[in-house]
DNA sequence: AGAGTCAGCTGCTCTAACCAACTGAGCTAG
DNA sequence: CTAGCTCAGTTGGTTAGAGCAGCTGACTCT
């Protein structure tokens, strides 16, 4: 077909960011429907196939939503596009011999370090008590079974760094998170002990509360060398095969 | 088609999980052949045209590269999806009003310094010298008409980090100056003062030789500071159209 | 009035043909 | 003999049309 003053070739590359300029231009919110593929082959001047591989790729990076017998939307843009490659990159490297779960625990230490002693002594009152009651129901669960540690846990970090007050560094942290669980699990890694993480998160909020900035980088320095050593003695022995077998 | 043992419906979705499964067996190094279209629909007993929607989906993540008339290979798994998404991210962001280029700043600011605190007294004396000739290159550069300012820019918060000896770290940090410079020149944003951009540059580097986090934290706090004018008073007034004029 | 049904949207998958970019073998001209 | 060209074969890119599958809402029958 190709409408006028389109160039014949190209389209591909083209309809991604034709596609992107359609939602800037129209100022779609997240959740905002986007025209069907019939409206969208019309005004784009390409094949349906041609369409639908340009939404398949931003659907991959999170910009689009695409929803059977609905429509298709304008995504939420979180960064779980991102912790799905990461994640892949990372099992991919670890597979290959590369200490890459290592590498990503020590960016996961380095930033929050960082934020952690930035964080110390201006956090609001109402997340240290959110982050007490988060330790208090870890130590609950710990004495049951364990079930719902991992999402303490990511409540946990997640709720720390709240205090910074910019919610795209609070995405960015819980993505790395994200990243590392599920990399963690299905590289068949040890799990934590749940008791020894309820102490070091305790220490944390005590470090952070008290304003003391050297302890607080000194309570999350303690926390990830406890994880660094679950990490390396386990894992990199025996790459396990992933879940979800088929091929 | 759809061979024995597969699932009729529910096809795209799995093929990218299959397709990522297929790189991590046979252990696929970036850059390593993936099988060609036909023999992809073989294996994976799906339609070229389903094929190739996820190998679309894999190639916005980075995990895969589609060269035409070449072949497909496994991508480099850089962080250049995330730029791309988190860069489209915030100026759709933007021109509904908000501000998102403002607080992807403050989580440059905010990481960065952490980092640099850690930074001090233990950087490399290599990678100070290359600090300096950067610094003295971009002095050059300013001098003349400023040519390949940003370039330079870049490189020195790259080179930076470069000590603390994790390529991931690294990786993450330059994907998100990519974003913010890229984003920042998008939106029409005012340049920088190159000369201001130096001296300021000049003292995070004695800083951190000095070996003095707090001061080094200053340095990297003021730096930031002054980018923070120039984002805070253009660009959120007048949303400027994109380039790539189309559609 | 309530529940089932059906028509109509939507996106999903398949097939088959042709277009376009790249490679490499073989031919031709110098 | 070599430099360059041509052409066939490979690979991904694009189009077309048909039918499948999930969801919605109005219509009909009980």
């Amino acid at each position: 077909m190709c409408l006028a003053g389109y160039p014949l070739a190209m389209a591909a590359r083209d309809l991604q960011e034709r596609i992107k300029k359609l939602i800037i231009d129209r100022r779609l919110a997240s959740g905002a429907p986007l025209p069907t593929e019939p409206e969208l082959m019309a005004h784009l001047g390409a094949s349906r196939n041609s369409v639908r591989e340009a939404l398949k790729g931003l659907q991959a990076m999170g910009i689009v939503e695409i929803r059977h017998g609905f429509g298709t939307y304008v995504g939420t843009m979180s960064l779980a596009p991102m912790v799905e490659g990461l994640a892949f990159r990372t099992v991919a490297g670890h597979h290959r011999g590369e200490d890459t779960l290592l590498q990503l625990l020590q960016l996961r230490e380095a930033v929050e370090t960082g934020l952690v002693s930035r964080l110390a002594g201006r956090i609001p009152d109402a997340d240290l008590v959110e982050l007490d009651a988060l330790v208090d129901r870890m130590e609950e669960q710990a004495a049951r079974g364990g079930d719902g540690i991992a999402e303490t846990d990511r409540a946990f970090h997640a709720t720390l760094y709240r205090g910074l007050d910019n919610a795209l560094l609070g995405e960015v942290m819980e993505a790395f998170w994200d990243t590392f669980h599920r990399v963690h699990t299905d590289l068949g890694g040890a799990p934590q002990d749940p008791l020894v993480t309820c102490r070091q998160h305790r220490e944390i909020v005590d470090a952070v509360r008290s304003g003391d900035a050297i302890r607080a980088e000194k309570a999350i320095s303690e926390h990830f060398g406890n994880i660094r050593v679950r990490v390396s003695t386990t894992g990199t022995q025996h790459p396990h095969r992933c879940h979800n077998e088929r091929v």
